[in-house]
DNA sequence: GCATGTGTATCGGCGGTCGATACAACCGTT
DNA sequence: AACGGTTGTATCGACCGCCGATACACATGC
C-alpha cells in the first residue's frame, strides 16, 4: 500500500525519505512530455512559438511539433490570435471544472464561503494545502482587487500566508520545520518575515489561538486573517482566508472581527 | 467523443470543410491517451478504479495503469482519499491558472466585471464562444447561488442561454442556423426554447436590441441579460451575462436596468 | 471455501515515436 | 532583390518505449 511515491511523498513525516523512486517502467515519459509542454505556459504566459515550446518543455522540435499538433487537436492548446504561436486551450478549463466538482471539500465549502463573504463584505478565500505553497481553489472576491487575487488556480508560499501557517500550526513541529526549511524564504513585500525563527513563533502563535493572521507579508496594506480545514488526525486540508485593506481597518479591529467567523467556517467544514 | 475531429473547424464558417483534416502522423496516440483519462471524470465526477478509468477512456487495464502512474507522478491525478481509486489532481488548478492568466480578454475583464458586480449587485459572468456550448470563464457570484452557477469551466449549450444568443446575433444566419441545427435540443427546464424557429426569432431580436435575454430557460426562477463581446470582424469571442431572481425583479424592470448596463461593459471589451 | 473486486508487477515483441533534415512562407535589413 | 532571421510544415528510417496479456497479493462479501 505504501508503493507510491511522488505526490504522498509530500505528505510523509519529514524525516522520512521516499521508499522507492517511482517506478521507471510505469511512468510514459512520452506522455508527460505532452505536460510538460503545458506546464511551459507557468513560465512565460504569453503565446509561445514551437521553439520555444521545444524549448520550454525541454524537448526537441520535432516533439513539440507533434505534441503541439496533438494538443491543438484536443483544445488544450490553441493557436494564438495574433496568428503565430500556441496559447493554452480552453479545454484546460474543463478539466479544472471536473476538479472541482470532483472534490467534496470544494462542494461543502462553497455555500459556507458564500455566507462568509456576505457576512464580511471582505474578500474569502479557501486555500489548499501543498506542502511549500498553498493553492487557492476558491476566490470570492470584495470590491476591488488586483487581477491576481481573483484567480483561483494561483499559488502562494506556505509560510508567508495566514492560510499557510494556520495549516502549519495543525503539523508537528518537525514536519512545519521542515516546510519552511524547504521553502525559499524570498520575502514578497518588505514585510514578509523570512527568519525561520520568527516565523515558527507565529505559527505557535496560531497555533496557541486557532487561527493565523499576516499583516502586509504578501501584499502591502493587505491583512489576511485565516484558520486551517482539517481531515482526521488533525492532518490540515485548506484553509478559510478573510482578507481586507488596512484602508478600512485597523489590524486589531479585524483580527478581532473576523478572526472567529473564520474559525467558526472553518470548524463547520472540518472532520 | 467529439473530441477529435480539430479545433479550428468549429470556427470555420459552416460552409467550409475542414481544411486539413489532422495529420495522422503527427497525432500522438500515446499522449492522448492520458488526456481521455482525465476527460473520464468529466462523465463521472468520483473517485475511479483502475478498471473505471480503463473503460472511461476505452483504454486497456494496462494502458490505465501506466496512464494513472504517470499523472499520479505529475500531480493531475490523486488518490482519493477513501483510499481507492483516483480523483483529478490539483496540479490541474495550475493549468486553468496559466490559462486564465495567458488571455488577455480575462485579464481586461476582471476589472470591468468586478465594477460591474459592485454596481448591479447581482450575478455576473463572463463566457468564451465555443460553437454549440458557451464556457463560462469568470463568475462572480452575488448573495445566493447554486453550487454550479459559481463554477468556471462549466459549459451550456450556445442556443438556450442569453450569452449564446448575443453571441449568435452576431454571426450571418447562416452560421447560427448552422450551430442551432448541431445542438442538442434538449430542453434544460420546462420553459428552454428548442424550437429552431423560436431560438432564431430571439436571435433576431438580440440582433435588434444589441442584447439578449433568457427567461426561466437555463435555470428555473432566473432571469439573464447578456451582451456579445467581439473581434474585429463582428466575430464572437465571448459574452457578459448579469443574471439575477425573479423573486426580486420583475423581467421587464430586470430588462430595463441592467441590458444597458451589459452592453457597455460588452463594448468597452470589444474590439 | 469461492467469486469478484481492488492495485501491483512482469516481459517479449511490435510499432509508434524520435529527431535530423529539408522546405515554404513571411518578415525585417542591407 | 538577395539576405539572414524568423515562423510553421512535412518526411522517413531506425530504434526503443510502450502495448497488453497474464499473473499475483490483498481485500471484500456470501
Amino acid at each position: 500500500m505504501s508503493t507510491q511515491q511522488g505526490f504522498e511523498r509530500r505528505y510523509q513525516a519529514p524525516e522520512r525519505e521516499p521508499i522507492i523512486e517511482v517506478d521507471e517502467r510505469l511512468f510514459l515519459k512520452s506522455a508527460a512530455r505532452s505536460f510538460y509542454v503545458l506546464e511551459a505556459f507557468a513560465r512565460s504566459p504569453r503565446p509561445l512559438s514551437l521553439a520555444e515550446v521545444a524549448k520550454g518543455a525541454k524537448i526537441s522540435k520535432s516533439a513539440a511539433q507533434r505534441v503541439v499538433q496533438t494538443l491543438l487537436v484536443l483544445g488544450y492548446l490553441e493557436r494564438s490570435p495574433t496568428g503565430t504561436g500556441v496559447i493554452p486551450g480552453r479545454r484546460i478549463l474543463d478539466r479544472s471544472f471536473d476538479y472541482l466538482r470532483s472534490n467534496p471539500l470544494i462542494e461543502r465549502a462553497t455555500p459556507i464561503l458564500t455566507e462568509l463573504r456576505k457576512t464580511c463584505g471582505e474578500r474569502v478565500d479557501l486555500s489548499l494545502f501543498d506542502d511549500v505553497t498553498i493553492l487557492y481553489a476558491i476566490r470570492l472576491q470584495s470590491k476591488r482587487e488586483t487581477f491576481y487575487a481573483t484567480l483561483s488556480g494561483r499559488r502562494m508560499p506556505t509560510f508567508a500566508t495566514a492560510g499557510g501557517r494556520a495549516m502549519l500550526a495543525c503539523l508537528d513541529d518537525r514536519h512545519a520545520d521542515d516546510i519552511v526549511r524547504r521553502s525559499k524564504l524570498a520575502p514578497l513585500t518588505p514585510k514578509t518575515l523570512v527568519d525561520p525563527a520568527l516565523i515558527r513563533q507565529r505559527v505557535e502563535e496560531a497555533r496557541r489561538d486557532g487561527y493565523a493572521y499576516v499583516l502586509e507579508e504578501s501584499l502591502l496594506g493587505e491583512i489576511v486573517v485565516a484558520a486551517a480545514v482539517i481531515k482526521e488526525r488533525n492532518m490540515p486540508v485548506g484553509a478559510i482566508h478573510i482578507a481586507g485593506s488596512l484602508a478600512d481597518w485597523s489590524a486589531e479591529d479585524f483580527r478581532k472581527r473576523f478572526a472567529p467567523l473564520a474559525i467558526e467556517a472553518a470548524r463547520a467544514l472540518s472532520g
